[in-house]
RNA sequence: GGUGGAGUGGCCGAGAGGCGAGGCAACGGCCUGCAAAGCCGUGUACACGGGUUCAAAUCCCGUCUCCACCUCCA
């Protein structure tokens, strides 16, 4: 079994083929650190994240590289409004973005690049493209320098786009030679803060936003490599520019494009500028843990757009803890065990473009005998369900016993004070249903219960968790 | 106007010519003092109208609705 890719470039699923047998380099387009992350932004982490893990548990050597957008047009404007350096503003939100990815599993990449300290790379680039006649500095001296667009005859080749097609805008920048040109490096503005600017051959200025990533591309993964992503709304003209800028430099850039689809809120996709935001702390609030939201976000194909709805997340989470509910009790019966070899309809799920919801059916059928095992004793039986429900989970990232969310949950000694409590008032409980009782004993349940203590009887005795159930 | 994509049972969500993915909810049953959890069973869904085919949610034609991109955007 291999690896089948949707690659945009084709619009077609392709076997993955690593330009190295055994390694993959992926880059995948980062934010920019314009504000602080929504869940939206949070899907394209969660998103390739399972692309890594799944290459990594299929023997690759993976390189994965996110960059980090750290200076911008909007950065500016903010940095201006609040009377704040642009750096000081870039960084928080880049600490924030760092923080919620940390707490969805997202596992840090192999480099995460900033923009700003890549400006020689880009340099470098910009001047292989002035040689070659792909670029050209803006005739006025005023410091910017446009990518030629018409001298790159492929290009619109990836969004589909025909050059011919593409509108003009209402307003023409005079130092263009063509309306579709772009920018490669920005001048610097008489109204731009002074540390926002680099010294260049063509005068202070700051990056272009695509040069960046070829320039990084190229840099930390070579001239060519194996996977590049992003949002479907990058594929022009960000990828579009990216493509046209590397390969009119002679290089062979990426081999496969993996696009994911975007994340809705009321018919439009989730925008700061529209308002329909919801972040990793909305979503706390209302009950929500950050591994369900890592269910919701990883559980739909990559492909296909998520329109939000709180139904479908508290939906995600309920779906989420019935297999957290089958991990403890599992791991109560036999232990945690080792996640273990995964099964194989859902490495063909995987492989075939990373179908994680025929993935995760597998998942729950692997855990529906796990459970029927646990009911039948077969100790056997449930130690094998609970490696394979494991091992499925982990690659998702969303392993109960593995992850963000396992630390500081055994709790040390507040544990063990709680569990001497709750055992104290389940003898009591255990004495009034010797009793026949059953007042008294299911005062006790209800009494514990309002404390954020769920008691189940099993036939192993009484088991107790605590604040699951909602 | 151009380009790409979507409309699946009460809800979420895979699939893409032929045995009803999976989850949530509901209902019935088993288990349980009760409950919870779990297990078993029940649903005949594929926007609409035509067509191709022995067979269509899946292919073709047309229609409607929606989304994304063509400007910054995960």
């Amino acid at each position: 079994m291999t690896l089948r890719l949707y690659d945009t470039a084709t619009r077609s699923v392709r076997d993955f083929v690593p330009r190295v047998p055994g390694q993959a380099g992926i880059y995948l387009c980062g934010l920019t650190v314009q504000g602080t992350p929504h869940i939206g932004h949070l899907r394209s982490g969660v998103n390739y994240d399972v692309l890594r893990r799944w290459l990594t548990h299929s023997g690759f050597d993976v390189t994965f590289v996110r960059n980090v957008t750290d200076v911008d047009d909007k950065i500016l404007e903010k940095a201006d409004e609040q009377g704040r350096p642009f750096w000081a503003i870039a960084y928080a939100n880049e600490r924030v973005l760092a923080a919620d990815y940390a707490s969805l599993n997202v596992l840090p990449p192999t480099y995460e690049p900033r923009a700003t300290g890549h400006v020689p790379d880009m340099h470098e680039l910009i001047q292989i493209l002035i040689d070659a006649g792909h670029a050209y500095a803006a005739p006025d001296g005023c410091g910017d320098v446009w990518f030629d667009v018409m001298s790159y005859p492929a290009y619109g080749a990836l969004s589909g786009q025909d050059p011919e097609d593409m509108r003009r805008p209402d307003k023409d920048d005079p130092g263009k030679r063509d309306y579709r040109d772009f920018a490669l490096w920005k001048g610097v503005k008489s109204t731009e803060p002074a540390d926002a600017s680099w010294p260049s051959p063509w005068g202070r200025g700051r990056p272009g936003w695509h040069i960046e990533c070829s320039a990084m591309c190229k840099r930390y993964l070579g001239d060519e490599f194996d996977i590049h992503g992003g949002g479907l709304d990058l594929t022009f003209p960000h990828h579009e520019n990216e493509i046209a800028q590397s390969r009119a430099a002679g290089l062979g850039f990426a081999r496969y494009w993996v696009h994911h689809a975007l994340l809705n809120l009321g018919e439009a996709k989730m925008s700061k500028s529209l308002g329909n935001v919801i972040d990793v702390a909305a979503v706390v609030a209302m009950g929500i843990r950050p591994v369900e939201l890592r269910y919701y976000l990883g559980a739909p194909h990559y492909r296909s757009r998520i329109d939000y709805s709180d139904d479908a997340l508290r939906e995600a989470a309920v779906a989420y803890r019935r297999i957290e509910g089958f991990v403890q009790r599992a791991v109560e019966r036999v232990g945690p065990g080792e996640p273990g070899a995964v099964p194989d309809a859902f490495a063909a799920a995987m492989d075939d473009d990373l179908n994680t919801s025929a993935g995760l059916a597998v998942l729950h059928e692997t855990m529906r005998e796990g459970n029927t095992a646990l009911a039948a004793g077969d100790d056997e039986a449930v130690r094998s369900a609970l490696a394979a429900v494991r091992s499925m989970a982990g690659i998702l990232g969303v392993d109960p016993l593995d992850g963000p969310w396992t630390a500081g949950q055994s709790g040390g000694d507040l544990k063990s004070v709680v569990d001497a409590l709750v055992a104290l008032a389940l003898e009591q409980r255990a004495q009034a249903r010797t009793r026949k009782d059953w007042a008294a004993a299911d005062a006790v349940r209800d009494q514990l219960k309002n404390a954020g203590v769920q008691v189940e009887d099993t036939p192993a005795g009484p088991r107790w968790t605590i604040g699951e159930q909602h």
